[in-house]
RNA sequence: GUGGAUGUAGCUCAAUGGCAGAGCACCUGAUUGUGGUUCAGGCGGUUGAGGGUUCGAGCCCCUUCAUCCACCCCA
């Protein structure tokens, strides 16, 4: 068969062997015994949900990159994260249980993006979601866990950064933007710092044509007019929608205005109407803007953050009670004792595709010469279940690891060793094979990792493999041995034989294995 | 979605436009019951696919597919 007709794995699908395979479970194990010993209940739910799932989740946003497809009539896809699943299965089946509610979870998700370096369209989530509670203990719970997983597998150079939406989202909902300019702005908090103010401006002036807004900054007089029109203005903002619809429709009627016959009258309305929200809307947004310029600045340590924020809901006239939260939940974790990783407040940090309501945060690996690699996240959700249809509002929060990235920044040399068999028991002829498994059995039983010689090589064969494979100990079962009940055990390390009886089996393996070299027999 | 590279044996890669090769791996034997070495031999290819230029294309041109890398974004 040529090549060209071979099937390949799917693009940004891997194949993982061996050594990469026993890393995975290394960092599977380590995390999963960390969430167990923290209460957190393992579960297992399905990989493919119901679209809506997602999208109800994390909005349209995610379409793109859902592996979604019709199927039998309905709209399935594969889960893109397990948040949405767990709470899903909450609201379907746990929402008898006491609260708060630890979960934990791990397996494959997918997304459709560009594959790359440390970027694969199927991976696995590694997470825990804690239902039930709110407040500093519940997220420093987690912030913790997050850290202390990478801490048991020895990785430093980590980074802890935390964030806070509260601090954006609760200043633009006061504000009264509208929403689809407020969703802009939060999902453009990140591009600020990233690409400029300017950056975030042009792309508001090409999103929002109508608001008047230019590279060169917001229009400054953007409403025209007299006095006298601005408080007419004025008025009809004050007004509900259809007082202001009938306000305006009776001024026109009142002064016989002629309106082009090819137009309809409540057309010419709903211009008036939206062209005067909008001029209410330049000056919050120029307001907004600069509160986010702020705000992008405020990263780094978290003390001097802390502090200047401070002065920024000040001067901005800001609740603080998300800021507050933000620093009791500091104050909770710090007695957790020294965190390995370094903290570092970002309360420009945004997270796109999620739902998330107040603390977020995320872990970072610093690649020497390169960018940070991400090595977990998470947040608090505080709405998802009633956004799920459960009973009644349950705060909740969570975080998962990405396995392999994990398992990417752990050196392999000790993991290898795992799936090596330490033992190659070889039958020298058919007559043989009845003895040798029966070796193979007992020294299994004792927990070894023992290899059968099934094909027809000859012993010189079976012996290069087992070096090849760098087992330690052969077992050799020949006519000779099974007449006198023996095992020749070869020591591969030493190169010797052992002639020992078929009763002192294990404990000459044993005894080999753990580099005895008094061992006579 | 945007940009940059690369596709030759199972793997890693060579090959001025002129007979498609090497190393590793695999198989057989030297050695019929003793291993990392050595030696002899063997298997293995429609050079990703399709078209074009040429006496002649792995190489040049076009198209297409795939993969990798970076941006965006994220675990």
């Amino acid at each position: 068969m040529s090549s060209a007709d071979r099937i390949h794995a799917l693009r940004g699908m891997r194949d993982v062997f061996s050594a990469g395979f026993a890393r995975q479970r290394q960092v599977h194990a380590a995390l999963e015994n960390l969430l167990r010993a923290h209460a957190y209940v393992p579960i297992d739910l399905p990989v493919v949900e119901n679209t809506e799932l997602f999208l109800r989740k994390s909005g349209e946003d995610i379409a793109a990159r859902l592996y979604e497809f019709n199927f039998k009539g309905r709209r399935i896809a594969l889960r893109p994260e397990v948040t949405a699943s767990v709470l899903r299965a909450y609201v379907e089946h746990l929402q008898d249980e006491p609260l708060p509610l630890r979960i934990q979870y791990s397996g494959p998700v997918f997304r459709y993006e560009k594959p790359q370096q440390n970027r694969l369209r199927q991976f696995t989530l590694c997470g825990a979601e804690l239902l039930g509670a709110a407040g500093p203990l519940a997220d420093a719970e987690v912030i913790h866990l997050a850290c202390r997983g990478l801490e048991s597998l020895q990785i430093s150079h980590t980074k802890l950064i935390i964030g806070h939406t509260g601090i954006l989202e609760g200043f633009l909902s006061a504000l009264g933007l509208r929403n689809q300019l407020q969703s802009f702005l939060l999902r453009n908090m990140e591009n600020v710092r990233k690409r400029g103010m300017s950056f975030v401006i042009e792309a508001l002036g090409e999103l929002f044509p109508d608001l008047g807004v230019s590279a060169d900054g917001l229009a400054d007089q953007h409403t025209s007019g007299d006095g006298k029109s601005q408080r007419l203005i004025a008025i009809l903002r004050e007004m509900n929608e259809d007082e202001a619809r009938g306000a305006i429709a009776g001024l026109l009627n009142s002064l016989n205005i002629r309106i082009d016959a090819s137009r309809a009258d409540d057309e010419v309305v709903d211009r008036l109407l939206r062209k005067i929200r909008e001029d209410d809307q330049a000056p919050k947004l120029r307001h907004a803007l600069d509160y986010m310029r702020r705000l992008s600045t405020l990263v780094g340590e978290p003390e001097a953050v802390m502090e200047g924020a401070r002065q920024l809901l000040d001067d901005f006239e800001v609740d603080r009670r998300a800021l507050d939260g933000l620093e009791n939940t500091l104050e909770a974790l710090a007695l957790y004792g020294e965190l390995q990783a370094e903290i570092e407040l970002d309360l420009g940090l945004s997270r796109g595709l999620h739902y998330y309501t107040g603390l977020i945060f995320e872990v970072r690996y610093a690649v020497e010469g390169g960018e940070a690699l991400q090595l977990c996240g998470g947040g608090r959700y505080d709405n998802l279940v009633s956004v799920l249809g459960g009973n009644e509002a349950v705060p909740a929060l969570g975080f998962a690891w990405g396995v392999e990235r994990i398992a990417s920044v752990l050196s392999d040399a000790e993991s290898e060793s795992l799936n090596r068999p330490q033992v190659v028991v070889v039958p020298i002829a058919e007559d043989d094979l009845q003895v040798a498994i029966d070796v193979a059995r007992r020294l299994r039983e004792r927990g070894l990792v023992v290899e059968l010689s099934i094909d027809q090589r000859n012993l010189r064969r079976s012996l290069r493999h087992a070096d090849r494979k760098d087992v330690a100990v052969v077992a050799i079962i020949g006519e000779n041995e099974r007449e006198q009940a023996r095992v020749v055990l070869r020591d591969m390390r030493l190169r010797r034989d052992l002639q020992i009886g078929l009763a002192d089996l294990e404990s000459a393996v044993e005894g080999i294995l753990n580099g005895d070299e008094t061992l006579e027999f």
